[in-house]
DNA sequence: ACCGCCGGGTGCC
DNA sequence: ACCGCCGGGTGCC
């Protein structure tokens, strides 16, 4: 198993945090099973191009026929021998209703399909029984008519259908034979698109990770290890690793090659892969995909680049303050007025209170999700940062000075809410005080209309949802008006879902170069890949069609060729260093160790009590759900159940308050919705690992339907307008009403359920042992700093005790807190002096990506995960660049419980998530039992 | 299109 | 000749 992909997995999961903040989401454990449905349901929601998606990839070939293109003389597109064409319906045709147009790979139509061939194609293509993909044997001098080798692939299931139909209209499929077909194919359009004639054996997911693990194993290519010094104007000397990817993006960016797999033909420019040419110079990626692991740099990088590599190799011209004068004269001279936290309100969203300043609000009223639809531009919410305004918008009005070049000079950043302010203070940070850059913050309700205000701008600053909000009215996004220098898509893996809004938006932007940066380039399946393709507009692969025949089936099918493609492709793209990658042999970042015990618990005598007949009391509940087969419709149940285990674990007053609920039945609605917030509190802080079965994805905005399914609250509500007046849920058709939707309760405080406990408080063997192992590490070095992280928060809230009692300093940091009380406990715990916290309590999902404790090296926690990259993750934040000591980890595990068996789960996982990549989602009922298996292994039925 | 097909002109040897 | 044959017009769907 690769520890570096690993690391994607954990990523993914950070990602997870910083937007659900909610729910973990592997991609292996998709959604269905919980919800007890089938994944057609969910897909007839979406789009049709993603369930088409979905077809092909599990294809397999029925054969192929030769055909005839004809009416070429009468269309501008034009084919070479060999060359792949794209067939495509034309229903609307005047002449013939079942026409279906060739295009090549440029789009340009070719011809048409003659008539009695498209008679037969039409209803195949229409009811999407197959998918038709031609190959033009001889294109090239072809005046009136071409032959067309078509292949038809589908689902096994409609072979004979398809086969039946064609024998209708008097054709029939060759069967790819060893000969004439695979031959032809393999032989003659283009390298290898060859389809095995047995059931394609799949290479497994563990094989295909191997394979890119080895990518960037050791670097040692040129362009990868040069190094390069930034721009006298970047005031933090670069690291030589930081140096190198600063060296490879300019390269990338001034680029003069021709893109991989195109070659100089005579006077034309071809394309080895579809074998398409053309007379213009395709143009090369200028830019790529920055996918360095967190922690080495990504944001110093690429602000390295911004001010290095303006163009041609020359830094970007800044103005040099020349006094402070100039630049105070720009300055917001009104005082910033404090906005205290605001009120949460039904939605979920925090608003300011009124009658402040719409200005000059802090950072601390920001929102904290970045969702679609955080609506965020319709309040009147904040200027993310002071001192951002300060560099925006005004200052660029007095800075007159406008660089020479017509070209735009501005770089567009776009990255989540959660980071924004990070990229400002990365600025402020790096960037020469002595030199003035032009940052404008592209967000809330008073940000500009007018492009050339952008234009003008050295950075401009968005986050995802601004982005994609203006893209829904385009005609009015200066965003989408301006050419960019430069778009730089900060944790670019949030734009992995292909027919996602945010993606198109994205894609839609206009620019000369283009970045992604994000520590998952390849996160979990090539079409996450894809749309990180898309972006970076590489040709032909932005087209999905050529995409797919390229490179994704090639590869799910198991040809080498093909594998080898994508990987030079990613490769040719992509610099991806970790904390444990070499350059050249040497390590690119040297970390302290990190080791990590299992301290085992026995519980107590009374402890031990309580858990058994709980325990026997949940065996026997969940074993009635096993025999009447519904463990799966009562899986909110379960997991109320197996949370309280968990909990008798750490400490027995933290299972009082997660009552069994049962099943709702003649219940008030006040106690239903109790019990509705009970569940999807639940269901999100279990820590099992729910998607939305809508967008397939995480879970923003989490709420729960009154039969109890949990989705994302704009996914939902778009089903339910869509369908009005009578929506239906999509997991189990029962009847839906907007207003009975309940959301998951923001950041609610656990403090007051645990106050009351205070004063009967008691230890636990866990607490006991923890406060042992804290004592004994501060009599052999007090100044060692721990954090003790733990999944219920309610249990740093017992933690608290002892702590106090024993005399530690501690801080706590969980998701109750604000933005400014989080920074504030962040900054006391890092701090190095010596009356500063030596301990924090941690909530296990608290924070989102960057959150860097560095000063502690130790890590105690407390309860096992139901995600071991939820662990990860949490150990990542002191075991990260400028961690000078070794860390030291101990996990709690108490012995013949609940937590053990968590533990053997884990060890699955980590072997699941490592070959993730390349799989595809489990069937609905593969997850079922997965999850069945589970819950058994769980509770030892 | 150096084809096929259409339809008009034409018609012993 | 209700044929054959000739040669011009013509041509995706």
């Amino acid at each position: 198993m690769s520890w570096m992909f690993m690391r994607g997995s954990i990523w993914k999961y950070l990602q997870c945090g910083q937007y659900g903040r909610t729910g973990d989401s592997l991609h292996h454990f998709p959604p269905a099973f919980f919800f007890n449905s089938e994944p057609e349901e969910v897909l007839s929601i979406d789009e049709p191009s993603a369930s088409a998606d979905e077809e092909m990839d599990s294809a397999i070939l029925f054969g192929v026929m030769r055909g005839n293109v004809v009416g070429l003389s009468y269309y501008t597109g034009v084919v070479n021998n060999n060359e792949m064409v794209a067939l495509q319906r034309e229903p609307s045709n005047p002449y013939d209703k079942n026409a279906v147009k060739v295009n090549n790979v440029n789009g340009d139509q070719v011809g048409h399909i003659k008539r009695e061939l498209a008679a037969a194609l039409a209803h195949i293509m229409d009811s999407r029984l197959a998918k038709v993909e031609g190959v033009v044997p001889f294109g090239a001098k072809n005046v009136f008519t071409m032959p067309v080798q078509l292949s038809f692939w589908g689902k096994d299931e409609n072979r004979q259908v398809v086969l039946n139909h064609l024998k209708q209209y008097g054709f029939k499929l060759d069967p790819m034979a060893k000969g004439f077909g695979s031959n032809w194919i393999t032989k003659r359009a283009g390298p290898s698109y060859s389809a095995p004639v047995l059931p394609a054996v799949q290479m497994s997911a563990e094989q295909l990770m191997t394979e890119f693990d080895k990518l960037f194993e050791d670097l040692k290519e040129d362009d990868k290890t040069r190094e390069m010094e930034p721009a006298e104007v970047v005031g933090t000397p670069l690291l030589p690793h930081q140096k190198q990817a600063l060296a490879w993006m300019v390269s990338r960016e001034n680029s003069k090659e021709l893109p991989l797999f195109w070659e100089q033909r005579n006077n034309l420019y071809y394309n080895t892969l579809t074998n398409f040419a053309e007379k213009e110079k395709p143009e090369n990626v200028l830019g790529g995909i920055l996918g360095d692991d967190m922690g080495l740099g990504k944001t110093l990088e690429a602000i390295a680049l911004i001010l290095t590599n303006f163009h041609d190799g020359k830094p970007l011209p800044v103005e040099k303050r020349e006094n402070d004068q100039s630049y105070q004269k720009c300055n917001v001279t009104e005082k910033p007025e404090k906005c205290e936290k605001g009120n949460t309100n039904k939605l979920g969203k925090r608003k300011c209170e009124k009658g402040i300043s719409k200005l000059h609000k802090e950072a601390t009223c920001s929102f904290q999700k970045d969702t679609d639809f955080d609506l965020a531009l319709a309040e009147p919410a904040t200027k993310v940062k002071r001192k951002a305004m300060k560099k925006g918008a005004i200052v660029s009005q007095c800075s007159a000075k406008v660089v020479s070049e017509k070209k735009t000079r501005a770089t567009l950043i776009v990255c989540p809410l959660s980071v924004l302010s990070n990229w400002i203070d990365q600025f402020e940070q790096h960037v020469k005080p002595t030199v003035h850059l032009n940052i404008y913050v592209y967000y809330g309700p008073d940000r500009s209309k007018e492009s050339a205000v952008l234009s003008k701008q050295d950075v401009v600053l968005t986050t995802y949802s601004v982005l994609t909000h203006d893209y829904a009215c385009r005609s009015n996004s200066p965003l989408h008006k301006v050419k960019w220098l430069r778009v730089v898509l900060d944790e670019g893996h949030t734009i992995r879902n292909p027919n996602a809004q945010q993606t198109k938006a994205a894609v839609d932007l206009e620019a000369e170069r283009r970045w992604i940066l994000t520590g998952t380039p390849i996160q979990n399946s090539l079409k996450d890949l894809w749309s990180l393709f898309c972006f970076l507009k590489l040709k032909p692969f932005a087209d999905r069609e050529w995409w797919h025949r390229t490179i994704q089936r090639p590869v799910t099918m198991g040809d080498q060729e093909g594998l080898r493609r994508l990987q030079a492709l990613v490769k040719n793209i992509t610099l991806r260093r970790t904390k444990t990658s070499k350059v050249n042999g040497k390590a690119v970042l040297e970390l302290p160790e990190r080791k990590v015990f299992v301290q085992h618990i026995t519980l107590s005598e009374d402890e031990r009590q309580i858990y058994e007949s709980v325990k026997n009391e949940s065996s026997a509940v969940i074993g009635r759900y096993f025999n009447e087969g519904t463990v799966l419709t009562h899986y909110a149940d379960v997991l109320a159940l197996l949370v309280r285990l968990r909990q008798l674990c750490c400490h027995p007053h933290l299972a009082k308050n997660t009552s069994f609920s049962g099943i709702p039945g003649d219940s008030t609605p006040e106690e239903l919705q109790e019990k509705l917030v009970n569940k999807i509190k639940l269901v999100l802080s279990s820590g099992s690992d729910e998607e939305c079965t809508i967008c397939l994805d995480s879970l923003t905005f989490p709420v729960i339907t009154q039969c109890a399914h949990v989705f994302c609250k704009p996914c939902i509500c778009q089903v339910i307008r869509s369908e009005q007046p009578d929506a239906k849920c999509p997991l189990c058709r029962s009847e839906l009403r907007l207003e009975h939707l309940v959301e998951f309760p923001l950041e609610e405080s656990e403090t007051s359920v645990v106050e009351k406990k205070s004063k009967e408080w008691l230890p636990s063997s866990k607490v006991s042992a923890l406060m042992h192992s804290l004592t004994e590490l501060r009599k052999k070095n007090p100044m060692i700093k721990s954090l003790i992280v733990s999944q219920f928060t309610a249990f740093l809230s017992i933690i608290e005790t002892p702590l106090r009692e024993s005399g530690f300093v501690f801080v706590r940091l969980d998701g109750s807190l604000t933005q400014k009380k989080r920074i504030e406990a962040i900054q006391c715990f890092q701090s190095s002096a010596p009356e500063s916290p030596t301990i924090m309590l941690l909530s296990l999902k608290a924070g989102g990506v960057g959150l860097n404790l560095t000063a502690a090296s130790r890590v105690f926690l407390m309860d096992p995960a139901w995600n071991p990259a939820a662990e990860e993750q949490c150990f990542d934040r002191c075991h990260r660049l400028g961690q000078k000591k070794e860390v030291i980890i101990t996990k709690f595990i108490v012995k013949n419980s609940v937590e053990e068996n968590m533990v053997k789960i884990q060890d699955k996982k980590r072997e699941l998530a490592a070959g993730a990549f390349g799989t595809k989602k489990m069937s609905s009922s593969e997850m079922k039992q997965a999850k069945i298996k589970e819950i058994k292994a769980l509770i030892d039925i």
